[in-house]
DNA sequence: TCTATATTGTTCCCTAAGGCAACAAATACA
DNA sequence: TGTATTTGTTGCCTTAGGGAACAATATAGA
């Protein structure tokens, strides 16, 4: 059987490399290009890999054998020369991805190179419990399952869950707004589905997509900023890579204190980014009970009155300093604005953008994008199947994909 | 020739790997245990890599050909079965560690061991420009290059400085106490010795040595901050490497904003840690006119006026809001108070532990070490020296060594 | 002191994977 | 139509890590 959870950094204990290894981070890198691609030509796999044509069409064959890529004729011709074979990711493989709500769980089937083919929303009437969720999403994952074609092949689920996560063994230490204390919930829903589970913070899911497909794609060092219902979330690539410290948990940019405002976040910490931008606060102003951030946008892009006008301007220049503080942190290549984040940006970005300056260092501020975010709808969606997507794409020979239809 | 900085991030262009690159990788990988371990004998090596008794046995002779490590031994026998042999770092291949402050420049000799052979001191009677602080550097390494033996090796020159670096280049963008703007301090130092330099700021280098070789040892996410007399910085490891952003200005940890308060930093930024934490104010209110810090610990254990101890509150307070915002983005396995910081550790532990437990969310505290600093007068020595040594240590058999006394 | 056991270093050979070169295939261009 | 250019394929080479047998050197026990 497989483990329940894997860890995220498969970093092994030892140190060494030998031939294996070799061969699974060529079959990797292969596999990462893709992603980033979309569509690439064996040509320019050569060139982006560095490896030579032989060895590119050996990875490709036993990559073609695994099941994982398709070949095909080159569309439109590119130049002189015998056109190259173009790659891209079989779409027989796919996910589940698992979004938990307060009103709904999502379930999604995405593939490798980030299609959402289906979704499907089932809503609650109450706040669901942990268990609750499980049975639903398993049962969710059932019939999507039966709709699949028998030779699809599934790689695991991935889980966005609002809340702290350890992800080393799935477990959601808090998810305040559903009320989830300590939840082992990727040891349950495994049970269940019989699936590899992995779940992280849906925030951190977030900037994960926008780097792979989004606002973000081909930076390495980003600092993401969700802003949503249940408060602000934020997730930071260094490297590449999400930045998960020891446990999981890091890139809580929500609950970080930047004043002397005793105002508490939904934490309960006090004068923090979260407890000062909140956007329950601007649809009281509005005097509308609920609204998504497309709406809020389209209303705000009228007048408004001196009160909103003002609350606004507070938020933003909360906001500015924030960004201000993570950018001499991180000193990243680009700021990804999301949600209601991405309201506030697009209200007034000029404010905003000059705000932040004050409260910057000058050097870090050189070629420095503040920009947002661009995945709608399907970003959670996106996400969370990089979960299981990415331990396939970095050993792809040894991880086992799973029949659409067995047990 | 070499050129006058190289990228600390070699992260090759290309992402496939060859079969030099294996052999790189796990000659590296040899280096960067014994530079964690100090001593480590062949069988342990074995086991740490995961590679054969045989690859280990190949290249340990590739890397003592290339000068790089002696073997020796067994003193103390450990066992039933042969002694396996040890292997250490040749003390013949050495750096040079340069830190250029407002009042002093000290040059010292570092071996990839991280012991400090020789310090030398040159003081300087009025604030040094960057042409001069070459100048002097120059004399003080053509000096010491004299006074070392004809067969040591040069593995480069690295330099700690209190300010903002763009590494890539080694230019100085700013360093406020100094006075330097847009200096290109490597390539300045370059022409004149020779001999690679890389350059970086005082305060990453800080929490790469701790890293290396003192409280940080072992650890692979750590929070750094340091007090010195010029304010406060900080450095970030994450996955074990320091966290540099996208130009090499990331982990300015002084000059984030926790607080309301107009009160400036050093760089004019407004309620920063840096603002309300300043070494000076303390002075002051002792009445004393300069101390280093060992003094101030002697001064603080005894009692003191209620003013001084109001203001040392004040000052464990904000420090205690910056840590928990740290753990809180971070979520560190370590937090390493270092300087004037660890003066106010020692002063009142409880209280900044108890005040940081408020302000930090409750799943990063897991598990969680906040302890002061170990390395005391060598930690710029060693942390500069960490510059060239990572490149040598990363490609042991392609970095070209210098001799002692050549040109 | 001698023997049995355990661990490690050395040596020789095997294997696998990337590189290379030659050739064939498929395009653009004159 | 012929030439230049680029790319896929194939067979062979090189190299570095793994494995097994053997020698070397320790401890433990009779």
């Amino acid at each position: 059987m497989t483990p329940p959870t894997a860890k995220p950094h498969s970093g092994a204990s030892t140190v060494g490399s030998n031939r294996e290894q070799v061969r699974q981070h060529n079959l990797s890198a292969i596999l990462r290009l893709l992603r980033q691609f979309g569509t690439m030509s064996r040509s320019a796999l050569t060139q982006r890999t560095g490896l030579n044509r032989s060895t590119i069409s050996d990875l490709v064959t036993e990559l073609q054998e695994l099941g994982l890529i398709v070949e095909s004729e080159a569309s439109a011709t590119q130049g002189v020369g015998r056109p190259s074979l173009m790659v891209s990711f079989s779409d027989e493989v796919v996910v589940f991805a698992v979004n938990p709500e307060t009103d709904a769980t999502t379930v999604g089937v995405v593939t490798l190179s980030g299609k959402v083919i289906t979704k499907v929303r089932h809503p609650h009437s109450t706040v669901p419990s942990a268990s609750v969720s499980v049975e639903t999403t398993t049962k969710l994952i059932a019939e999507l399952r039966t709709q699949l074609p028998v030779e699809f092949r599934i790689a695991g689920i991935g889980v966005a869950i609002p809340g702290q996560i350890r992800v080393e063994d799935g477990v959601v230490r808090l998810a305040p707004h559903l009320n989830w204390v300590e939840v082992p919930f990727a040891r349950m829903l495994h049970q269940q589905t019989g699936l590899s589970v992995f779940i992280d913070n849906d925030a951190s899911l977030g900037s994960i997509a926008e780097r792979d497909l989004g606002a973000g794609r081909g930076f390495s060092e980003i600092v993401y900023l969700f802003g949503g219902a249940g408060g602000i979330g934020g997730g930071v690539i260094h490297g590449g890579l999400l930045l998960r410290g020891a446990a999981g948990y890091a890139g809580e940019l929500g609950h970080v204190r930047i004043s002397d405002s005793p105002r508490e976040d939904y934490s309960g910490l006090q004068g923090t980014l979260e407890s000062l931008v909140q956007r329950d606060d601007l649809l009281a102003a509005l005097k509308i009970s609920s609204a998504d951030d497309a709406e809020l946008e389209e209303v705000l892009s009228k007048p408004v009155t001196a009160k909103v006008q003002k609350l606004l301007e507070s938020q933003i220049d909360a906001l500015a300093i924030a960004i201000g503080n993570y950018v001499n942190i991180f000193n990243p290549e680009i700021v990804l604005l999301a949600g209601y984040l991405g309201v506030l940006y697009s209200y007034d970005r000029d404010r905003l953008l000059s705000r932040f300056r004050w409260s910057t260092l000058t050097a870090p501020q050189d070629r420095l994008l503040v920009k947002p975010a661009e995945l709608g709808p399907n970003l959670l969606m996106i996400g969370a199947a990089g979960l299981p997507i990415a331990p396939l794409l970095a050993e792809p020979a040894i991880t086992q994909l799973f029949p659409a239809r067995g047990k």
